[in-house]
RNA sequence: GCCCAAGUGGCGGAACGGUAUACGCGGCGGACUCAAAAUCCGCUUCCCGCAAGGGAUUGAGGGUUCGAGUCCCUCCUUGGGCACCA
């Protein structure tokens, strides 16, 4: 009887997965494609922490399952090696990325195959590998084609630290994701995608079941992120008149079209200059200086007080006689909407503290039930519900919101007639997201594959001539200049138009890594391609992925930006399917010390020592313990014995199990049944990802075990082979013990009998009013009767039932007997 | 402010509306040992009690139910996300 020794185990079952090519299906021939993806990562110098472990084994247990119950499972990996990340550690050190980068990747690769992965090494990719990019590049160009790649001047978010562009969902509060810096106001010309073309359907697929299974709280970000809003656009008159202006507002709550006592538009509105009377232009123009002045971070997360000014204009409804003067302030969002509001300081909060501010009239056209028609408001009420009531609003009133807003939109319809060109009131589906800008002024990443010829404009780089190569640059610190570091390479830039031949100059800027991340997926299978991004066969075969496991940080920008490109190469018809992603489950983070684990706090624990000390079976075994893996949990050392003396203790009965003499052929009947309600509970629990629940119910058949001297061969196995998932190395090595051969990840999963999963007597609660006050055990098919009998003759029982009257009995077969007396 | 999670022993955490605290850590006691570690056995929610037994308990307060950690309402706390989106 030997020791377990994991160094050993592990060492040895690594070697043989790597020498019989174990973890590599036949792409090509699989039966039963199982494609079980987790997010790739992004190799830091660090390697890999605990945390990152954590979700890779969750994911890993869920592959090793699915491929014992029989399915081909390929799991790949890859790097994320682009982007400001990489480049921002290579300047620290002063090291250059291209020489870091395959360093951190040669790291990363050895921890993941120490962790014991079962990764199909044969299609490993780093977005940073030329013959990975081009085909980056390759979908720019598919989006450029078609129209849904465009070239903007604009606001974009600044990160003076990082010295480049961010997009909007890299601003957290006003300040740059990656390093905190608060972030400036720029204009530049970038490249954006058009991802608000998708956005309904990007919203509608959400609910699709057929489609996509994911996480609830990962479908809830997005739909926020997306932001779908009802409402209408409203047109209005100027006066005094300016010919063919007029003001175009959006709301979602036309009901209080009577509330509305002024109208605002955003400064930057391109109605000002031309609506603004002499008296009042001073004052415009001086107000419109200093929001441009202003930076982002006050602007969006500064004091909320109100600003703005009178433009001298007034609106009016065409065919109403009403005027509302017209007002500009910063609260007004030009991005948004039309970026023009009508102010309802009755029902809206920020027209409230604006009325308030500039004392503009507050009307109240919405009552609650209690409510008078002329009760003042002291504050905006934004109720709309059933049982409010439109008042004040001419012949509308009396309506519920609902009724009123249809009504209103009906009659201002008709009210168009008087000017068919322009009626005054649109139906109009308003959406939070931008579009997705993927210019990044900085070194390390993919060439955006255009060339700018003074005669043909912006240029697609053929096809043929892909990839763009980022060219080495000894310099490639960003600068002030808003300039990427590339347009110091005129040997590289200067090139003649594709289209025309005359003096051309490629576009200096590279892409945002989220492009990089997009596609990865469709890689994988295909990596040996060298003609085409993908295989149309294998990906007909393999996707769209079966199990995507990843992080919930990710739920709007990598997942959403994900499902954008692959609708579009599907209406490019390069797929046969538009969601990327079948199903999706959001892992939990480990805590560590009440905080997150992350490099900022500086909580991180790496995994080395831990391999050292316990081993990777251990460590796995421990990490997928400690709490629900959709939930995580906390880190804490001490507690790693536990499953390694589970481990011991399943090696012992393997030792026991093959050894002669201590063979103990029988199985006794609480330990058939224990063992198939362990069988039935892992499956349940795997399937679920409610591993710790998995692992505690194997611990409990191994204490039956114990117990009851226990260590039948066949028993013995299937434990091994439950166990399998969780300590891999492990199990090969006690499969092999026990007499097996072949790699028990190629045995299929242990079934169970229900009929064995009964016991044959059953403990029935006895309870009297509710309360808990004895049990009695009987057999399994024992009728109500028999049990009442029972149950009444339990001494507890009789002297809490004496002297009471029994009202009723509730009884429930197999679980409780209730007695409710008086 | 809005949206999403979650509040259970000393700790990590279990519980189809049906015996709350499974499993594990830690602790206490014992066996083995010259001793220690490892291992094995037993106890371990709290309070009263020598015991038998009784009472309390799942963030707080209400409600539904024969029965609530679980469902409903109000509130508090923590974590995460969004934040002037009309």
């Amino acid at each position: 009887m030997s020791d377990y020794d994991p160094d050993a185990v592990e060492a040895k079952w690594q070697a043989r997965w790597r020498e019989e090519r174990t973890n590599e299906p036949d792409l090509e021939h699989a039966a039963r494609p199982f494609y079980n993806l987790m997010m790739f990562p992004y190799p830091s110098a660090e390697g890999l922490h605990v945390g990152n472990m954590f979700a890779f084994t969750g994911a890993d247990v869920y592959g090793r399952f699915k491929r014992m119950q029989g399915w081909n499972v390929f799991e790949p990996m890859g790097f994320d090696a682009f982007g400001i990340h990489s480049e921002n550690f290579a300047l620290k050190i002063g090291v250059h990325p291209a020489e870091l980068i395959p360093r951190n990747i040669a790291t990363f690769t050895r921890q993941l195959t120490r962790m014991g992965g079962m990764f199909a090494w044969d299609h490993v990719l780093s977005t940073t590998d030329p013959s990975y990019y081009r085909w980056t590049q390759w979908i720019f160009l598919q989006l450029f084609k078609r129209g849904l790649a465009y070239r903007k001047k604009g606001a974009v978010n600044w990160c003076p630290f990082d010295k480049t562009v961010l997009a909007n969902e890299q601003v957290i509060a006003g300040a740059c994701e990656r390093c905190g810096t608060p972030v400036e106001q720029r204009v530049l010309e970038q490249w954006y995608f058009r991802i608000t073309d998708y956005a309904g359907r990007l919203l509608d697929n959400l609910d699709d079941a057929a489609k996509m299974d994911w996480s609830s709280s990962t479908v809830t970000a997005q739909k926020n992120w997306i932001g779908r809003s009802e409402g209408a656009e409203l047109t209005f008159d100027v006066m005094p008149a300016v010919a063919g202006r007029r003001i175009t507002v959006y709301t979602t709550r036309i009901d209080t079209l009577f509330g509305a006592t002024f109208i605002v538009l955003a400064p930057e509105h391109p109605l000002v200059d031309a609506i603004t009377t002499p008296k009042q232009r001073a004052a415009v123009d001086d107000y419109r200086a200093a929001i441009a002045a202003k930076d982002l971070v006050s602007r969006k997360v500064g004091e909320k007080e109100k600003t703005g000014v009178f433009t001298g204009a007034h609106a009016v409804i065409h065919g109403t006689g009403r005027e509302l003067p017209v007002w500009i302030a910063d609260y007004v969002l030009m991005e948004y909407g039309t970026g023009a509001i009508m102010g309802v300081p009755g029902h809206d909060e920020r027209d409230f503290e604006f009325a308030r501010e500039f004392d503009l009239p507050i009307v109240r056209v919405i009552a609650g039930v209690g409510d008078a028609d002329d009760a003042p408001l002291d504050q905006a009420s934004i109720s709309d519900s059933a049982t409010d009531r439109v008042v004040n609003s001419g012949p509308f009133s009396g309506r519920s919101p609902a009724d009123a807003r249809e009504a209103i939109i009906a009659m201002l319809e008709g009210a168009g007639a008087a000017t068919p060109s322009q009626p005054p009131v649109r139906r109009k589906t308003q959406y939070r997201l931008h579009d997705w800008c993927i210019s990044r002024q900085r070194y390390w990443g993919p060439p955006i594959p255009i060339i700018y010829c003074e005669r043909c404009g912006p240029v697609a780089v053929p096809e043929e001539q892909l990839p763009v190569l980022l060219p080495p640059l000894e310099d490639f610190r960003p600068d002030d200049s808003g300039i990427s570091p590339l347009a110091r390479n005129d040997a590289w830039y200067r090139v003649p138009c594709p289209s025309c031949g005359a003096p051309a100059r490629r576009e200096t800027d590279v892409s945002d890594t989220f492009l990089d991340s997009s596609w990865y997926y469709l890689r994988y299978p295909s990596t040996g391609m060298n003609d085409r991004a993908f295989d149309p066969d294998i990906t007909r075969r393999w996707l769209p992925v079966t199990s995507y496991i990843g992080g919930n940080e990710h739920a709007v920008l990598h997942l959403l930006y994900s499902r954008f490109i692959t609708m579009v190469l599907h209406d490019a018809g390069f797929l046969d399917f538009d969601e990327p992603f079948r199903r999706f489950r959001a892992h939990g983070l480990i805590i560590k010390d009440g905080a997150k684990m992350s490099k900022s706090r500086g909580n991180v624990v790496i995994p080395d020592d831990y391999l050292a000390r316990w081993g990777a079976d251990t460590l796995r075994t421990y990490l997928m313990f400690l709490g629900p893996y959709q939930e995580g949990g906390d880190f804490r050392d001490a507690s790693i014995s536990g499953p390694r003396r589970f481990l011991d203790r399943v090696w012992d009965l393997v030792s026991q199990a093959t050894d002669p003499d201590c063979r103990d052929a029988e199985i006794r009947h609480e330990v058939l049944v224990k063992w198939h309600q362990t069988k039935q509970k892992v499956a349940g629990e795997i399937e679920a990802l409610h591993y710790n629940t998995a692992i505690a119910a194997l611990m409990e058949l191994v204490n039956a075990l114990r117990e009851q001297n226990c260590s039948e061969h066949t028993v013995v196995t299937e434990l091994v082979q439950m166990t399998a998932p969780f300590a891999p190395h492990f199990a090969e090595e006690c499969w092999e013990r026990l007499g097996h051969s072949g790699s028990i990840f190629d045995s299929m999963w242990p079934a169970f009998d229900p009929a064995l999963t009964l016991t044959d007597d059953v403990t029935i609660v006895v309870q009297v009013n509710g309360k808990v006050r004895g049990n009695v055990v009987v057999s399994r098919d024992a009728d109500e009767a028999t049990v009442r009998s029972q149950a009444e003759g339990d001494a507890s029982v009789e002297r809490h039932l004496a002297g009471k009257t029994v009202r009723k009995v509730v009884y429930v077969a197999g679980r409780l007997i209730n007695f409710v007396v008086a």
